[in-house]
DNA sequence: TTGAAAGCGCTAACAC
DNA sequence: GTGTTAGCGCTTTCAA
């Protein structure tokens, strides 16, 4: 391993002072242009390099961003981190993923780890199992910017940026109603995440206001992994729905694929909604009506205002203000839950 | 924003040295376990954190390994996340993810901003329009470890963990010979990448062992997204293949879907076969055949395969063998590619 | 078993 | 425009 170059080493071979080189390094205005110019194709020369670690320590900062993510195997996530890097990019941020698996413990730990790589703010979605939030009082108390995005805490007072899951919910199951079905069953996942109460409650909202009572045995709570989804669906399937409004499209390509293979026919003996709007969902037959989701657009926002927030920060104002964002996303409807005549596949 | 609690304010309270403070916060074995737990009990009094950045600094590396990715939107990249971060979690380092969007120009610039960033290690998968790789030549100059996984520079000679993608594409092909098709199309990409080329040399070599006489009018190379794949696809199509040979699942899914739309049957009249095992095939009707393709075990081989370069590096030891290992795929016979008596969802 | 002190490479306040 | 210098917070050698 060769020795690192240093600014040291400029300075000495150029009879210069560290100062200037590094002014130079940093293109300030305080250094004469020839003095730059002599300076930069010396670093050149010499195979100079910027020790980052050396900076941020002096700089008391460390240009990271933490992102924890409850998991990044979706669609949906890989939407949010695209969205994420693009603003970070260009602002010249770094990002660390930490993922949880939808595990609490790994959550805290993760956050824990984030805090004493002294990240300059912090994104979060909270893992599926997440209760306490206290992990987060570290950061809360430095002054270090979070900003909470989709599974957000509710009363935790800080920036958020969501949908509006009831809206969408309530669309959703309008919809389906709209189409004629009656019986409309719903899995979901952990209540204690808001953006599945939240749908919950859209649904719930629309079967009352359309006078159709609300029956608890229509609704089921599950992991969403296969095999729990293809259990609390057989389940379900007891109560002999006519349509199924399933929180996450995964899941409910699942249910149509293994509704399909025992003969049901999608839409017409059962009407499938989704939510998410991942890839997915266009590639199946017959495509699956759901919410279309703004991954990308959640991440740009919640990169952008947490850089704010670091940036005025860093000015000295304190801002203690929590705006709340709310991105719009629209109901999808395609064919798994459209009744009308409709054109199969492989039947011209 | 308050004032970070330093060691120096843990040596002010307890009346001992830094070195002291630094080493009981270090377990090491030098100091008197009774003056650790005193320290121990301080630091967690004042809500002492460890500046890592310091350390990294003082101890001259940044605990943290590079990943340098072409893409992370596909099933097959996060498996691969997922393994490398099981190793890094346990051998506490971080990674810093960097993606090219498949573009060079990003992938120099990423390379350039990891090797700043003092990572002591790079795990690659070159993008698609890669061409040369000096770009890797510093981390090579100054003796950091660096693996490629998958899409790896052929000549270069350092780590490497593949798939033998020849043998695969050798048996993808095998098998639709065996099925009785015999005008097999196949769709690729940049046969600049190992990955692309070795599985189309197992294609011809399958072709030519059986007897069939290769035909370039049926292989067609483009990005793989779905506006390019349907577009060579009916480039194709005008050739009258009766199976489809496509280098990745989702390229795959897409092509199905619009063959499948047209009235064509599969795998009655055209017989599909993708590459990567996405989860996508499973949920797909008929069920994609494809080569499983093992993410986790990539991403975990690499992962060690770099940390324990780096070790041995540290213990002054340079190691200038180049290991390539070779992890084992195989061919997953599913629905799209038999053409026997098979139940057709929908039709009991 | 502990302490003193040097120094990792850089930046920025202050001086000239 | 440029130089001097004092740290950022930590680890580690050497001495006690």
């Amino acid at each position: 391993m060769e020795k690192q170059v240093t600014i040291y080493d400029l300075a000495r071979a150029l009879n210069l002072s560290t100062a200037t080189i590094s002014r130079a390094l940093d293109d300030s205005p305080l250094v004469k242009p020839k003095t730059r110019e002599k300076i930069r194709a010396m670093a050149d020369k010499m195979g100079y390099r910027q020790n980052l670690i050396a900076s941020n320590l002096r700089k008391q900062q460390s240009r990271t961003i933490g992102v924890l993510l409850h998991e990044v195997n979706s669609y949906f996530s890989t939407s949010v981190l695209a969205g994420i890097e693009k603003i970070t990019t260009r602002e010249k941020y770094d990002i660390l993923i930490a993922h949880s698996g939808e595990d609490g413990e790994r959550e805290i730990a993760n956050t824990r780890n984030l805090f004493n790589k002294r990240v300059d703010g912090l994104i979060v979605s909270l893992a599926m199992s997440t209760v306490a939030t206290d992990h987060f009082n570290p950061f809360f108390e430095q002054g270090i910017p979070v900003v909470f995005f989709d599974r957000v805490a509710k009363k935790m007072p800080c920036n958020k940026i969501v949908i509006d899951n009831f809206k969408a919910g309530y669309e959703a199951t309008t919809h389906l109603l709209q189409q004629g079905y009656r019986r409309i069953a719903h899995i979901t996942a952990s209540l204690q995440r808001n953006v599945y109460e939240d749908r919950f409650r859209g649904y719930k909202k629309a079967l009352t206001d359309h006078h159709i009572r609300f029956d608890p045995l229509l609704v089921e709570s599950c992991s969403l992994n296969r095999e729990d989804t293809l259990a609390v669906m057989h389940q379900l399937l007891k109560q002999k729905p006519d349509a199924f409004f399933i929180t996450n499209d995964f899941a409910a390509a699942v249910c149509m694929d293994e509704l399909q293979r025992s003969g049901i026919r999608i839409p017409e003996d059962i009407g499938m909604m989704g939510f998410n709007n991942d890839i997915l969902g266009s590639l199946i037959n017959p495509r699956l009506s759901t919410i279309d989701y703004p991954g990308t657009r959640m991440g740009e926002t919640a990169a952008q205002m947490l850089i704010d927030k670091i940036k005025t920060k860093k000015n000295g104002k304190a801002t203690a203000e929590h705006k709340s964002v709310i991105i719009s996303s629209t109901l999808l409807i395609r064919e798994s839950s459209v009744k009308k005549a409709r054109q199969r596949r492989g039947h011209k």
